[in-house]
DNA sequence: TGAATATATGAGCAATCATTCATGTATCAG
DNA sequence: CTGATACATGAATGATTGCTCATATATTCA
């Protein structure tokens, strides 16, 4: 927020005054944010990616990647609070597997694009 | 990283297996992770927004967004740095524009998402 | 040249993040 | 009930982030 403000104001403000109703609306911004802010760490990404091919446990996802179980959790419950993943109890392991099409989506496109882009 | 392992060893082992080929390279997930935390800010979804419809000076940007000049300069640098946005100077003004086709379609795609989702 | 304007940038700071470590909870086997 | 397993979670910590404030650079105008 401030108050500074510049010159050229006739033309600078035909394009401001334009340009105000295409700001969004804070929480468009910040859910939008949020949304691709589960994706913007490489192990979540790498989560995903596994997610997205299979069901797996927490453990699975640990030994597969090389992280502690701890770590994998963690970031597992990022996931979970975003409405990323779904998750299942069977036993004493918990399988996890993704819930949001959308996100999914998202990272699909993001990988093509990366990969042979 | 852990050398933390679970019994069940046969029926996890399997799974673990078919997983691996899925894994992420490390430069796939950082790359797609730097992709996705570009748009991971509210501020910078906001200035990314008002780019996709017109070309702005650092100023507009900043009278649009209520946001500071410094703040707005410091969010296109990260945009820059990512060649998400192009720029051209006029006289003292720098417009700047979205140069990365890829994450605007991500941005869409996004905001299609959190708009009627 | 010198003042004013538009933008960039470095330092500093509070907030957030991703991890580890220690511990808690739930489930199962005996 | 007891011990072991699978997972969750709180606290602590180092790294990163997004901002402000002050200042530097580049351009124009007088």
């Amino acid at each position: 927020m401030s108050d500074e403000h510049c010159a050229e104001t006739y033309i600078r403000e035909e394009r401001v005054q334009a340009a105000l109703p295409h700001v969004l609306e804070d929480v468009t911004a910040v859910r939008l944010a949020e949304t691709f802010k589960a994706l913007s760490d490489p192990n979540r990404v790498r989560i995903v990616a596994l997610l997205a091919e299979a069901e797996l446990c927490v453990c699975d996802l640990a030994a597969a990647l090389g992280m502690s179980q701890s770590a994998v959790s963690h970031q597992l419950r990022t996931l979970r609070d975003l409405h990323l993943v779904r998750w299942r109890r069977e036993g004493r392991q918990i399988f996890y597997a993704l819930d949001d099409d959308h996100v999914t989506d998202l990272f699909q496109r993001g990988l093509e694009h990366v990969t042979h882009g």
